[in-house]
DNA sequence: ATATATAATCAGTATAACTGACTATATTTG
DNA sequence: CAAATATAGTCAGTTATACTGATTATATAT
């Protein structure tokens, strides 16, 4: 075993990149990319969030959410409706068709990553979950 | 807990994006990427490697290979020598300056990732390295 | 009432990787 | 052996993605 495959960074980023690419391609149909379904995804479980708050919660810039939230709300995936307590801000919603179209990603998605991760058996990937939810909540 | 925390690829491509971040900041002083600390560690343990071999151990692209070996050649940190044996391609060899980068970086890098995986145990640590070499080597 | 802060937007810029064509060399095949 | 095909590396140009800094509208603090 060498240095290289020691890292988990070089670790990480490989199963990364294998996983990224599977899953856009998975997501070709949908029309959206990976960002964008986490974002779709976070608002379905967050509604009336502000892009503000998205953009804080999942580490992605203020100006990129612009972009990806005019994608999705082009798509009909999301409406943008006023907050009328501040009126600055959205208040972001998943509209009836960008619900299905997370519950079809979903199952198409969680194939995927079975794919990636067919080396594991089901105690392992118990594990590395319960592994990388303890890293994020630390972040 | 909700969807998209339970999503293996949003919480790999969370954890990883936090230790790009660090890494990057910790290599600046070195004056490379990530990605080229890679190919020179890559280099470093297999000795006369063209730069084809590169890309396809690593996933990147060739002609983004180019400009990596560019930039690390420049730096005086490797070597582009012919293979006598196939003038098409390149021995690439670590230079001695490469060589003490290596070992400096390795340090720096050690410690950030120390610092991602801090809310994991010693226990918790050598099971994700079992892990994720399980996934990289069946990739 | 004025000054400061914030959410969203946008034009312009930066970065990184990829596409496809090209050169030089190697290998295969007829 | 000569011709055809394949391969390693390169490069110009394109594409994709995100970031910078300024701007507008609204909110909050002094």
């Amino acid at each position: 075993m060498n240095q290289l495959n020691q890292s988990y960074g070089f670790l990480f980023g490989k199963v990364l990149q294998q996983m990224e690419n599977k899953f856009a391609e998975t997501l070709i149909p949908f029309n959206i990319d990976a960002r964008q379904y986490g974002v779709l995804l976070f608002i379905k479980e967050n509604r009336y969030s502000s892009q503000k708050d998205i953009s804080q919660k999942l580490y992605i810039d203020r100006t990129t959410m612009v972009s990806h939230v005019d994608h999705l709300e082009t798509l009909g995936f999301v409406e943008r409706t006023r907050n009328p307590n501040d009126r600055r801000a959205y208040s972001l919603i998943v509209t009836e068709k960008g619900t299905r179209v997370l519950e079809s990603c979903w199952e198409f998605l969680t194939k995927t990553e079975s794919e990636v991760l067919s080396p594991l058996n089901h105690k392992d990937k118990q594990f590395l979950k319960e592994i990388l939810i303890k890293i994020w909540n630390s972040l």
